[in-house]
DNA sequence: TCTGGGGTCCTTTTCCTT
DNA sequence: TCTGAAGGAAAAGGACCC
């Protein structure tokens, strides 16, 4: 919430009023706000959201700048051809592989994803997400590298560091990106946030080489947006009082958290910009999008959002999943299901042991061949954290799934996360007492498919 | 013709206990 | 033993994000 100040105040006076399309009102209202915020007068709050630029593909482009400008696609999974060149060429600098050396797209078989795509690609109608068979026929000639998270992950590493040097409370958002409390940073309200956003941004190239956009803004919701405003290298301050002028004219679309399903059904309902969402009252969005989710709705479009930033947090659930090369069928790859199955489970066994956690709730995820998804999971008495513990419990989540269609996707899952340290304590303790009892289950040398 | 993998959070339904 | 209500936990699905 952006307490204290007079936008608290001066967005309720705004939705209380009765809003319509032409403005008339909003104009009106804004001028009830009167919040100005010069530079020497500091917010109750000062987000920073950091938003590193078309990450993957830069952090590519510093190991071969010789592809720069070219169309270059990453993605592909484990699919993607591991560059053979990479051995072919040990020894001698990246930068000295010859562009023609590189495999290219239209060389590609089977089943895969584009994680990104450079802007040269995205001319030829290339976008992330879209398969690769399908962006081999738009751009055969673009260049296919495999996804490199350990590279990715060292990069966001640096850049983080950097920026805990900088602001020590920072929120984790993901390999690329970060919330940043500029509030109490010596310095980082200075003209809105940007004397400090400008100095993170040449920290950060510095040390990595690499280049981000900012957004500072009152709170998570808007700085997000903002950092949108001005790629790349853009820095970018939302006040309280832009939000006709800055927030409201976008799309929903751009408000983190709707998705194509609110999207599409807010166009629906005749509701495209944010604009057009803040002029419906609260009621008729409660109405028609639940409690929660119609509330949330409301406080977005009027920029409202008192989320803190959130600078530790423990796992909920570690999973791992793979699609197969080609739809199996229980019956007919008994075998091969059995063994991926095996690996997932000692796979995320092997992840729980390494991170310490214990998990109490065992799931299975199946996408069939018609991209239908099913899970099932199971609550144990105890967490656990080894192989055949989860194999055991997945394997009863499995006899509860129809089996009948093909399948393209088997994943495993544990959740309810606990330490193992804490795990040892209640293992000690003996079994929760009120929990549900389920029945035993079968050996583990029981078959599966 | 296609549509990855690893997460979080929320809602609805189902199941269990009292 | 059956029935029904209520509350809570677990299960299932879905939306969304990076």
């Amino acid at each position: 919430m952006l307490e204290g100040a007079g936008f608290a105040d001066w967005s309720l006076s705004l939705s209380q009023g009765c809003l319509c399309r032409s403005g008339q009102r909003l104009v009106a209202a804004s001028t009830i706000a009167g919040v100005t915020d010069s530079a020497e007068t500091p917010l109750p709050r000062r987000i920073a959201h950091l938003d590193m630029d078309a990450f993957y593909a830069s952090v590519e482009l510093l190991r071969y700048p010789q592809l720069k400008g070219l169309p270059l696609v990453i993605g592909g999974g484990r699919r993607a051809p591991d560059n053979a060149l990479l051995q072919r060429y040990a020894g001698q600098p990246l930068s000295a592989i010859p562009v023609a050396e590189f495999p290219l797209l239209k060389d590609y078989t089977g089943r895969g994803v584009i994680t990104t795509a450079t802007y040269a690609a995205r001319q030829f109608g290339i976008g992330s997400a879209m398969g690769l068979m399908k962006a081999a026929r738009l751009c055969p000639q673009a260049i296919l590298l495999p996804v490199d998270f350990a590279e990715y992950r060292r990069y966001s590493r640096l850049f983080k560091e950097v920026v805990l040097s900088m602001a020590p409370l920072m929120e984790d958002r993901g390999v690329d990106e970060v919330y940043i409390d500029f509030t109490d940073v010596p310095g980082g309200q200075r003209q809105g946030g940007r004397s400090l956003a400008r100095l993170m941004q040449g920290a950060i190239a510095d040390a990595t080489g690499l280049s981000c956009s900012i957004g500072v803004a009152p709170n998570k919701l808007l700085a997000k947006m903002a950092s949108e405003f001005n790629k790349p290298q853009g820095i970018s301050i939302v006040q309280a009082d832009d939000l006709q002028a800055l927030i409201w004219p976008l799309a929903c679309r751009k408000i983190n958290g709707i998705g194509p399903k609110s999207e599409a059904k807010l166009q629906a309902l005749g509701i495209e910009t944010i604009a057009d969402l803040a002029a419906r009252p609260r009621a008729w969005l409660l109405q028609h999008f639940g409690k929660s989710h119609g509330a949330w709705l409301h406080e977005a479009a009027w920029g409202r959002d008192d989320r803190p930033v959130v600078t530790e947090s423990e796992p909920v659930s570690m999973s791992r999943e793979t699609t197969f090369e080609r739809d199996l069928h229980a019956r007919e790859d008994r075998e091969e299901l059995g063994a991926v199955f095996t690996a997932l489970c000692e796979q995320v066994a092997a992840d729980l042991q390494r991170k310490g956690y214990s998990g109490r709730t065992i799931g299975i995820k199946l996408r069939y061949a018609d991209f239908k998804t099913a899970t099932r999971d199971i609550t144990l008495e105890l967490p656990v954290a080894d192989a055949a513990a989860i194999r055991l419990a997945a394997g009863q989540c499995l006899k509860r799934v129809p089996l009948a269609q093909r399948l393209r996707l088997l994943g495993v899952r544990v959740g309810a996360l606990v330490r193992s340290g804490d795990a040892q304590a209640l293992l000690a303790q003996g079994p929760r007492p009120g929990t549900r009892q389920r029945p035993v289950a079968d050996p583990y040398t029981a078959p599966l498919f």
